[in-house]
DNA sequence: TATGAATGAGTTTTCATTCAT
DNA sequence: GATGAATGAAAACTCATTCAT
């Protein structure tokens, strides 16, 4: 006999949240809360209020689950950094923004999660192999940001723009890994004091 | 059969470790091997080829032990540290120990120890608390030596160096988590390039 | 979007089979390959190409599939051993024939598909029972195979032929088990002999 | 300090059982009530009264506890064989010894248990291979007994013994499986008529 | 001091099966 | 008829830790 489907789920999905991203979303949250030892299918499933086995109906394995789960915060932080960019050309614009973005991710842990893969994938190369693609484009970000203060300035050409950026994406890793072990400000601090300095920086840069 | 077992422990102890010293090396080489999440009691004990109960004899709990392993690789590195230091007092030779340093480290992988120690304690508060409390000699170490090159220097009131000091610690770890991540020797250029830029910055320092 | 699939499939279903044939022929094929701990619902599901909830829907539950499978292998061998017994009235033709049967059950895997079952439902009552029916037709298979060749001969009357039947299913399963365990070729060697001693078996029916 | 042990833990447990001895003849008992599918991890424990990860610690997997309940077996039957075998030497005390053999084998379910290992074997080469490797001594066994009989005989030459023998253990196996399957006497009967047979083939082999 | 044995709670993953559509 | 999603139970195995000796 003929059969006839007719689906428009999708439409229904559009709105809400599909079982994948809730899922995705809750090894998130459980990345954040419980570090990457603590994001256990089990751990995941209970904060997700789902069954466990549902993460490998969709997602295969766990790893593959953590690295979708990195997705979703990379993509959504990407969105926002890249607008507050656009809004910034002179050095100070540059640092306030910087300050601004830390404070946002140090707040709502989201970097702390970029952190916590990256650590926790060092003795698993399958996972890190995932990590790794998905830090490159930090470190693009940072070289657009980077290039846009410095351009047209004397120094531009004897900066090594490239490595500078691959620094910076380093040093937010590890200022995360500091700041949500202590709980502390210094990481503030430094900012502050950065924002301060701001003007001396782009006196030099201006030669 | 009746076995009987006559062991001159003391003869052996008395010219090479104790047993502390060799469980807590066993867990060392466990972090660096094996990462956090493989440094188990069961691949400490294996590493070190002794009962896995020794280790809560000896150290009541896992935590402990890893915590005296922190301990074991940060005194070594520190006291070399110092001892390299004391023999830099300009932005060049400064970079250039400092270069020296990071490539000594990254080869022994005892920093990534370190940075194994930070991510993997970051669920744990027990933990967490005992590693800060071993990372602030490292921000001591830092500060001494920025302050000892900027002494005399008209920036040296306007540098926040305490806060740079933290910087360069947090840069120090996201540094080798990425190092140990792709294998990658981008740290390696970036080094390369501080050292030729150390004249510059030199300059900068003098006025 | 909207998605809108028509499928002919009753054009389809009438030259090939229908979906019950297939969802049967897969699980054989699963039974053959990975064996009867292999043959799960997703294994099955994968093998067909088909979703794994049509298995429950044609045939209740996996079980019943299992069965059917077996029925589906057990009538196409039995349709050709008849046909080859026909041809066979000696104990040399009969040798022959049940060597060549041998060789070509155990080359296609077929066979093993019924050691598989009677072994994996060993501890399962209900499937238990369905196997157990399903072997009962092999066993009048060599019944009447023997009863030919003993036709006539003095001993006939003396011999326990339902019991030999017996003794021979027995066999043949056992030696599928061995066979398809080392892989070996004792049981062809086995054929080999059973060959060369049919003349003098011959003579001792003969009297 | 000098440490002096003596131990005499053995002398202890050379009366009661020790732990391994009890995991694996719970092993043993669940291979015969439960099946190869059903002789999992949590119900050995059950059966046996203790803690699951006791199978790991003492077999390191579950294979390895398998294939040791598997030796438990057949030593202890391979012994009242060997002891029955001795005690007879014509056809017809052989065929006595074996029908007593068989029924006891039978009633105890312990040569299900050899049926159950080569049948769930099948799949997984790495136990295939311990249970091939503990298959041969029975068929050196089937070998010794019928060479005893044929000793001396016209047909000891003719006679294809090793072949014979593989033979004889395949329709063991075979036997034991439709046993379990369906609880019948039929091979019981089968044991019945080949006593009644056995002055025959005396007759036979004595030319 | 040191050890072999033991354990309860945990891990990732797979199972047969159900259900709404 | 057919399907994607969902689930409770179970699989093998590992964990940090304890305990008796």
């Amino acid at each position: 006999m003929l059969s006839l489907i007719i689906r428009f789920n999708h439409m229904i999905k559009s709105t809400a949240q599909t079982t994948k991203q809730q899922i995705a979303q809750a090894a998130l949250e459980a990345l954040r809360t419980e570090g990457f030892a603590g994001a256990t299918s089990r751990a995941i499933a209970r904060i997700g209020g789902f069954n466990q086995a549902l993460i490998f109906y969709h997602f295969g394995t766990l790893e593959n689950l953590l690295l979708a789960a990195l997705d979703l915060t990379s993509e959504e932080r990407m969105t926002r950094y890249r607008a507050a960019l656009d809004g910034a050309s002179t050095v100070e614009e540059l640092v306030q923004v910087a300050r601004l973005i830390y404070r946002q991710d140090s707040k709502s842990g989201h970097v702390a999660v970029v952190s916590q893969m990256v650590a926790g994938s060092l003795a698993r190369p399958e996972l890190a192999k995932g990590v790794v693609e998905r830090i490159a484009p930090w470190v693009d970000f940072c070289e657009d940001a980077i290039r846009r203060v410095v351009a047209g300035s004397p120094v531009e050409d004897a900066l090594p723009i490239r490595e500078l950026a691959y620094a910076l994406v380093s040093f937010y890793l590890g200022a995360n890994l500091l700041t949500h072990l202590d709980g502390a400000s210094e990481t503030d601090a430094l900012f502050e004091r950065a924002e301060a300095l701001a003007p001396a920086l782009a006196a030099i840069l201006r030669g």
